[in-house]
DNA sequence: CAATATTGGAAAGTGATACTCTCCAAAAGT
DNA sequence: ACTTTTGGAGAGTATCACTTTCCAATATTG
């Protein structure tokens, strides 16, 4: 196919299109002659995925194009995989006090939880607690554990639905659950305490949506 | 305390103070004379909580200005609060497929939650089931269930540690732990999938982190 | 065969966001 | 008297994610 039934087939603008191929994001058609080139299914789905990491996962192109490459490299176990979808998603140097670094080491430790020692989400988690601690709002323990608990939960249940088969499927599925699963939990979490403060303050009429 | 005392104990630049005035997202100080306005506890807390918001909980200084409108909002009942934070969280709209709008009320229906008819979060949600469908990857229905019901533990232990006392410092705890506790949780999950994932796989070094 | 349309490719332009810098005259400190 | 600081405003800057404009080389259509 050509470009242009490429972007009827994703809705993407040609223009659009045409950006995310100089900016590496796409791989290059096979150029027929010097004013045309073939685009093929493969085309379509990574356009696809491109979109899905932008729109509903949130994610900046150049965080898109690391989570590409992290899909794209062949060599690598399915754990690693996981690791550079992880560290693809995150920045990668986050400062945290040696405070909250411990807290969360001690937390990981005490869960007997097997993570990467230079993990970001580790120094990622600390900081946010130490601007829980910055607001005056330090986060509860109790309340930590249970974020610990339902987080368990969730990240077992990914990994557990993930395809056994197909290697190339497996890679895509674990970027796509990691960065997409993390909207649908949010969401979830907002359903949540809306359901649970209702139950707490009682509702004379529904929540004022401004 | 002048601008200068502010910017040195919150350690925001006096310039982007400056920029906060301009954007009404801290009120202006007690105006002294014709060159000079005088700041106080308030200030700080304030910028605090702004800083808060956008580093940790990467909120959009517009996202901002609408969550602080929502504690600034006297009048409102505690469950009212948090809908008002909760939409100002979010796009205010989002276009799902009809479809996914009815998995999602099904769902809702099915665990008896009591949520807001509009609210966001129903479309929110089914437009990520939809980014999932798109890419191939449709969201598990045992999964999603996962998610629910961790969604349900974090929710009710969030409304639960709300401070009963003070409404004023309800409010903003409610804003301070819906915003800041999702990168919290999404650290967490990420966590989780690690260690899930050496179980799961085996791991003969650690994960390479790119 | 002529007229029109489409393509790949590159460069420049756009609009939003979040600052950051420069300037100023009035006032405060020394 | 002189240096510093302040509030206020305007302009400047960097990044991001496109979008527009241009081109010459083809393809398609009549």
């Amino acid at each position: 196919m050509w470009i242009a039934e490429l972007s009827r087939q994703t809705d993407v603008p040609v223009a659009t299109i045409k950006y995310y191929l100089r900016e590496g994001l796409l791989p290059a058609g096979e150029s027929v002659g010097a004013t045309r080139a073939r685009y093929d299914e493969s085309h379509v789905r990574r356009l696809r995925l491109i979109r899905a990491l932008v729109e509903a996962g949130g994610l900046s192109l150049a965080r898109v194009r690391g989570v590409l490459a992290a899909v794209d490299e062949e060599s690598q176990q399915m754990h690693a995989v996981l690791g550079a979808a992880h560290g693809a998603l995150l920045p990668e140097s986050i400062e945290a006090s040696t405070g909250s670094l411990e807290r969360v080491d001690e937390l990981l430790a005490d869960h007997g939880w097997k993570v990467h020692e230079r993990s970001p989400d580790r120094a990622l988690l600390a900081n946010a607690l130490d601007a829980l601690d910055r607001v005056g709002h330090p986060l509860d323990s109790t309340l930590l554990d249970s974020y610990l608990m339902a987080a368990e939960q969730v990240g077992d249940a990914d990994v557990a639905h993930l395809p056994a088969g197909d290697r190339a499927q497996a890679v895509e599925a674990t970027v796509i659950i990691t960065a997409l699963g993390g909207p649908v939990l949010l969401a979830l979490r907002r359903l949540a305490q809306q359901n649970a403060s209702a139950r707490r303050y009682g509702v004379v009429r529904g929540p004022v949506c401004p």
